[in-house]
DNA sequence: CAAATATATGTAAATATGTTGATATATCCG
DNA sequence: CGGATATATCAACATATTTACATATATTTG
């Protein structure tokens, strides 16, 4: 694939998703997810010792650019990860971090 | 690799990394650069058709984040990929957004 | 219905980022 | 040195994002 001949929507549309990821919040939450599980919002706040509305804030900008689904159930949404691929993501970045 | 495992300070980075390249004019910079060649800044921004001084600005970012390196040769300035893992960033957030 | 639990939304101030045009700096060559 | 070419920086205004706290909505259960 040539990115270069990417439609400008396109590319507008990764540039919304790839800033929803950009933010140490939403990267820890995505990395959590990033084994395919779906989990709460509950599960998710506790586990990142961040407020349930920072959570919820954030789960929403990352449902809205793509990057998560979610799901109700009950008085649970279940958020996980939209596509299985934006796991390569998270690892090709890490792995130019650590360096 | 399990991103949650990972320090404050690497999230932190790819954070920033992520930041860097989310943004249209940079997604079409990386692609452009995808191929793993050295592109002056006159290339880049006849190649986008943006302003020269834009491009500039824009590659300095990228730099500065750590997603592209340079090395200046007389008049000209090259620019290249730092990482060339950065590559299925690309094709993976094109993939997610054909759909 | 009321209480408890889970999630979502609203607001406002602080901070960061984007944009543009003008200008500065660096390098090469005659 | 002086002109031409290539790149980088500056300034200032507009826009967007972040953060934190308060509060609203939805759902289950007694």
């Amino acid at each position: 694939m040539e990115l270069k001949e990417l439609s400008p929507e396109t590319i507008e549309k990764a540039a919304n998703m790839l800033k929803a990821i950009a933010h140490p919040i939403r990267i820890s939450i995505v990395g959590y997810l990033e084994d395919g599980k779906k989990r709460t919002v509950t599960e998710i706040h506790k586990k990142l010792g961040i407020e349930q509305a920072t959570a919820s804030h954030h789960l929403v900008i990352l449902k809205d650019r793509g990057v998560l689904s979610s799901k109700r159930e009950g008085k649970n949404t279940w958020y996980y990860l939209k596509h299985a691929n934006l796991r390569n993501i998270l690892n090709s970045i890490g792995d130019c971090c650590k360096e």
